[in-house]
DNA sequence: GCGCAATGTTAACGCCGTTAACACGACATC
DNA sequence: GATGTCGTGTTAACGGCGTTAACATTGCGC
């Protein structure tokens, strides 16, 4: 008399199961049969919560970037361009604290865009918080005044670009110091009103 | 009588028609049945050219970083700075033409660094080309002789970046215009003796 | 207490990477 | 020219994968 013959809550276990697979191994071992396994349940089970094995990826994906847009925003500074230096860095702390999730974030596999909306709708949250302290570092007179959506793209493809290229191993070794990503995030930024941040480096 | 029982040239053919696939389809699509049946020949035969899957992946993400550093080679200018800026251009032109190839060049599928000492090597010497021109840049004056380390890592970071964010669909379309390239590939570049290439947008 | 809907299992399909055993044929040696 | 060897192809088979159809079990609303 198996008591769980109905398991109870496998959508919320398969997620957590899958996050582990991922972290631990990388996307390609997130198999349906291994987390099945994991969770002693058949494969086809997991049919009844996930339409196919891109859908679980794309709410893995999706769950990623709700947590990044949680953890840029919880960077608080009093200062608007201390704060788009502070959130480039938390932005290349999650690549790195979790780089397989980050991999199938932005690894292309769950393309075309639109094929999972919720994945797009997540994306776009996280980007928006960068957008908004662009924003607010241009409001306060920062980054010379120049126009918000170049800015956006190149900050965003700098800390992207940054956090890809170290996780991979692109970089040579003695590019990698833990200071390097705070530097990166700086050289984009040539100063404005206050002077408290030249590029000294 | 087949004449063909002896292929002559499988592994040639078999890499165009990989590399055909891989443009057209993904890497996911690179399947070595799938490039058998397009080749004529039995799956199993691909084994005498190629030690396994990865190792063809690997040969055409190697190519991929010798035709780059080619395409970055072939960018002349007289100007240090301008040809450090064209350089980024071309390596952008290049991600956006072949999004698929440039995809499993940077995915993090042939990880871990090693595995494939020739892609390393072809990695390398497609660096090298990006790093000698910020060199030269430096020698000429420009870039306020910030340390080349840090400088060479953030203009790859945001060509980088920027190419995968591109051909990934994250920017917002507004950001996607042609002329974005060019624009993003100067913001880095905060002028030096000449002053023909201001930052003005 | 009954019935239905939700949620699990079993069995099977085709595709995949990979390996072992075998077959063909070009080419060197006698 | 016969012969043997080695490179290169085929055949057959294994296990793993995603996925589906058919069936089984159970919890919950009436």
């Amino acid at each position: 008399m198996s008591s769980t013959y109905h398991h109870g809550d496998l959508y919320r276990q398969a997620l957590e199961q899958a996050q582990a697979l991922l972290h631990e191994e990388g996307a390609a071992a997130v198999t349906l049969r291994a987390l099945a396994r994991r969770l002693r349940v058949t494969a086809p089970a997991l049919y009844r919560h996930f339409r196919n094995r891109d859908s679980l990826l794309a709410a893995l994906a999706e769950h990623g970037f709700l947590e990044l847009r949680q953890q840029l925003l919880a960077v608080q500074r009093d200062d608007a361009l201390e704060r788009l230096t502070g959130i480039g860095q938390a932005y290349i702390a999650f690549a790195q604290a979790q780089p397989n999730l980050y991999r199938l974030m932005f690894g292309g596999q769950l393309l075309p865009r639109g094929a999972h909306p919720d994945l797009d709708a997540a994306g776009l949250g996280a980007f928006a918080v960068l957008q908004q302290s662009i924003d607010d570092a241009l409001d306060a007179g920062y980054l010379n005044g120049q126009p918000a959506g170049p800015l956006t793209a190149a900050a965003w493809s700098l800390v992207h670009g940054f956090a890809e290229l170290t996780i991979d191993g692109h970089l040579p070794d003695e590019q990698q110091a833990p200071g390097l990503a705070a530097l990166v995030t700086r050289l984009l930024l040539p100063g404005g009103p206050p002077s408290h941040h030249d590029n000294t480096l």
